[in-house]
DNA sequence: AGCACGCCGACT
DNA sequence: GTCGGCGTGCTC
């Protein structure tokens, strides 16, 4: 470590304002050659012991009296030069300390302690030993493909080598107990890990012409290890996880390390065994789900070398690798990729950061992606198309009809099933086949339909569909535009306007008397409370215990249920009416993916989607199947509005227990801003105050201010100077200021 | 964030 | 004459 000065220069673990920079500490003899960049220190700072952050070393002012580092916390350092690079990036970019970053890259619940040593499974046989010696020597069938598996992937845990070889651990024990198999407590070594790719089991699957042409452009910047980004968008089915897997060959040949972002609900046991069966012992799962101590060892697995294939959810994108060659991002559109509480950071961009300081090429997958991400792709753009068309299976994609309500109630159906839904779940009951009905999470924030012609009101300036409150006025949580609610509809003159939103167990209900044989699930936040209960509901319904699920967002993604051959949307428009920007952006992806929920057996599958809004442009190219007409619809309309892709948001959210305090300071909050922008460049608008679509939460007020800026650093550098100035009056009244940089959600 | 220092009112 | 209120400001 090349020490230019004696001095350690330390950032504390506070996350102020004033104490974000480096004070500067003495290292004593015995803790030399502990102290380097990126240790973990405590230091006396004001009277008490702090945790700090070893990030250079160099004198101070003269005038300052130092003092000395009282301990070294960790005996290795936790975070590399980039990864303290990526920090001061992202508390500039987000607004925090660099201490807070640091922190969470560092998440301390990666560095939990008290882990026991994880006992790995490895053959004591050659690896050139073929199939029919192996059950020769093993006995029996199942024995020896426990033992053929465990020559394939060494260094498995018993129960990962058990599910990988479909067999249970007692076969695995048995194997240990004959000496066939050994286990071991080390550590895989370095050199344990080298790339083999000839010693994996599954093979390489033969790609299509698009796969085909995907993996080359992919692999050809990994090759030539500059910053480079594709946006691979290709239909469910077409075959992307190949593509990442080959691509991922390709950075280990290129003896780098790959990162690979699933969506929380997408790292399922399948997904890791995918990756396991192709790399063996080289994969470090990364989940919040994990027991403290395995992912202790997962990461310091992957400091160490030993692990250069990581997958995980959105903060498996701060691995601690050394040299990350690529980045992939499964579903990149999802938006569990943003952080929703504290630092509110972007797993997407989080990447892409990493990826350019570290040389590194990025890989964005999705069925539907993003406007941020799809415009990029724009000629000149800085990101690159790579489509897969076809499905792999060559099956079409399963027909979609859309079920107009607005008729039902003219016809006299004014309950949750049109007719025609009805109609098709029955046929499908007579012929023993399975129904999913999919509900949207009931919208937290209620809004007023009318049920003869689908009007929802919307505020005339920003286009977001107006909340209802319990004053019997209707609000826009950006601007704060308010209309009574009224009585009669504003565009069809009907006396049919009506509060909405219908939740799953109203569903289940009416389901029950509609189809009185049917065997009927439901999972939801409700049911699936006690533990386990979730994969019991799924289990259950895929052994074909159950005729119909109904559920929320939770089975919309990554089930597979072959038995089924309709999905049944009940209510397209809870989603198109949220009170967001991206409102439609959210059905279309969302009746996608339900859509890619039906026939994915040998028999055909068919969708019906019910809404007031048939001819809206989601839904109809949800409908169609159509990215690109969706794209072509929604562009124009975030442009007219000056909405991202083409400006920039920050969401600052005021909250307090007194109401009158928050509406008070979120007010003069605007007038603070509005001075602040006077002297500064134009480009950014303030809307609001209002509040917030979820006005209250845990007795706390909440009310927001919205800023729409052309640049991003213009807006970075007005909230810095807003806060800053508001420091005072934040301690004072204990106000809590939140930032959110281009929010996902604004509830 | 804490903890000290500091400059004003009620008490042994 | 001292104890303690919490406003301001600094922390290598």
């Amino acid at each position: 470590m090349n020490k230019i000065g004696p001095f350690a220069e330390v950032i504390v673990a506070l996350n102020t304002r004033r104490t974000d920079r480096v004070f500067h500490y003495a290292v004593p003899d015995e803790f030399q050659d502990q102290v380097t960049i990126g240790s973990r220190v405590i230091v006396p700072f004001g009277g008490r012991r702090l945790t700090g952050y070893v990030t250079g070393f160099g004198y101070p002012d003269s005038t300052v009296k130092v003092k000395e580092i009282a301990g070294v916390i960790d005996a290795e350092p936790v975070f590399t030069t980039e990864l303290l690079e990526l920090a001061r990036w992202m508390a500039e970019n987000y607004i925090c300390s660099t201490a807070e970053a640091l922190q969470r890259i560092i998440s301390p619940r990666f560095l939990v302690k008290g882990s026991r040593e994880v006992k790995r499974v490895y053959s004591a046989l050659p690896k050139d030993k073929s199939t029919e010696e192996l059950s020769s020597i093993a006995g029996n069938s199942k024995q020896s493909a426990a033992l053929k598996r465990a020559l394939a992937c060494p260094g498995l845990t018993r129960k990962e080598l058990a599910a990988a070889a479909e067999v249970s651990t007692s076969v695995v024990n048995a194997l240990i107990k004959k000496g066939l198999l050994t286990v071991s407590a080390m550590k895989i070594s370095r050199h344990a890990v080298q790339v083999d790719l000839d010693n994996v089991e599954t093979k390489k699957l033969t790609l299509n012409a698009d796969q085909e042409n995907a993996l080359a452009q992919a692999a050809g910047a990994i090759r030539r290890g500059a910053f480079k980004t594709f946006l691979l968008h290709g239909v469910t089915g077409s075959g992307k996880t190949e593509v990442y897997l080959q691509a991922i060959a390709v950075a280990l040949e290129e003896g780098r390390q790959a990162v690979t972002l699933v969506p929380e609900i997408a790292l399922t046991p399948q997904m890791i065994e995918l990756f396991r069966a192709r790399f063996g012992a080289q994969v470090a799962v990364l989940h919040s789900a994990l027991p403290g101590g395995e992912r202790y060892d997962e990461w310091q697995r992957i400091k160490e070398g030993g692990a250069p294939v990581v997958l995980g959810t959105r903060s498996a994108v701060f691995a601690p690798l050394t040299r990350p060659g690529l980045f992939v991002i499964d579903e990149e559109h999802e938006s569990s990729y943003k952080q929703d509480d504290h630092l509110r950071y972007h797993a997407r961009e989080i990447a892409l950061k990493r990826a350019q300081l570290a040389g590194a090429t990025v890989l964005l997958g999705s069925a539907t992606p993003s406007l941020e991400s799809r415009i990029k792709t724009a000629v000149g753009g800085p990101y690159q198309l790579l489509k897969l068309n076809d499905r792999v299976d060559g099956r079409p994609l399963p027909p979609v009809r859309v079920v107009d309500l607005r008729r039902e109630v003219k016809e006299g159906n004014g309950g949750i099933f049109s007719r025609t839904l009805i109609a098709s779940i029955n046929r499908r009951l007579e012929s023993q086949e399975q129904v999913l009905l999919f509900l949207n999470r009931r919208g937290f924030s209620t809004f007023v339909i009318c049920r003869e012609c689908g009007l929802v009101l919307k505020c005339p300036r920003c286009d977001i569909s107006l909340t209802y409150h319990r004053d019997g006025r209707l609000r826009c949580h950006y601007c704060n535009h308010q209309v009574r609610s009224p009585e009669l509809c504003p565009k069809c003159g009907a006396h049919n306007i009506r509060l909405f939103g219908a939740g799953t167990q109203k569903v289940e209900a009416e389901a029950v008397q509609f189809f009185p044989g049917a065997r009927i699930l439901r999972m939801d936040s409700d049911s699936t409370a006690r533990k386990g209960s979730h994969t019991q509901i799924i289990n259950a319904f895929q052994k074909r215990q159950a005729d119909i699920l109904i559920g929320t967002q939770m089975i919309a993604k990554g089930l597979d249920f072959p038995g089924v051959t309709l999905v049944g949307v009940i209510n397209a428009d809870t989603a198109l009416h949220m009170p967001d920007f991206r409102a439609a952006e959210r059905t279309f992806q969302l009746l996608t993916q339900v859509a890619g929920r039906a026939g994915r057996g040998s028999l055909p599958g068919e969708v019906l989607i019910q809404t007031y809004n048939p001819e809206h442009y989601s839904i109809v190219a949800a409908a169609a199947h159509d990215c690109d007409r969706f794209f072509l619809s929604e562009m124009p309309v975030r442009r007219s509005l000056g909405y991202p892709p083409f400006s920039h948001l920050a969401r600052l959210l005021f909250t307090h227990e007194d109401e009158e305090v928050v509406k008070r300071s979120a007010a003069l909050a605007k007038d603070t801003l509005k001075k602040i922008l006077s002297s500064e460049a134009q480009g950014i608008s303030i809307l609001g105050p209002a509040p917030a679509a979820l006005s209250k939460i845990k007795d706390r007020y909440r009310w927001q201010l919205v800023l729409k800026a052309s640049r991003r650093n213009l807006l970075r550098d007005v909230i810095k100077e807003f806060l800053s100035g508001l420091e005072r009056e934040r301690a004072v009244f204990k106000l809590a200021v939140n930032v959110d940089i281009n929010p996902q959600g604004m509830l």
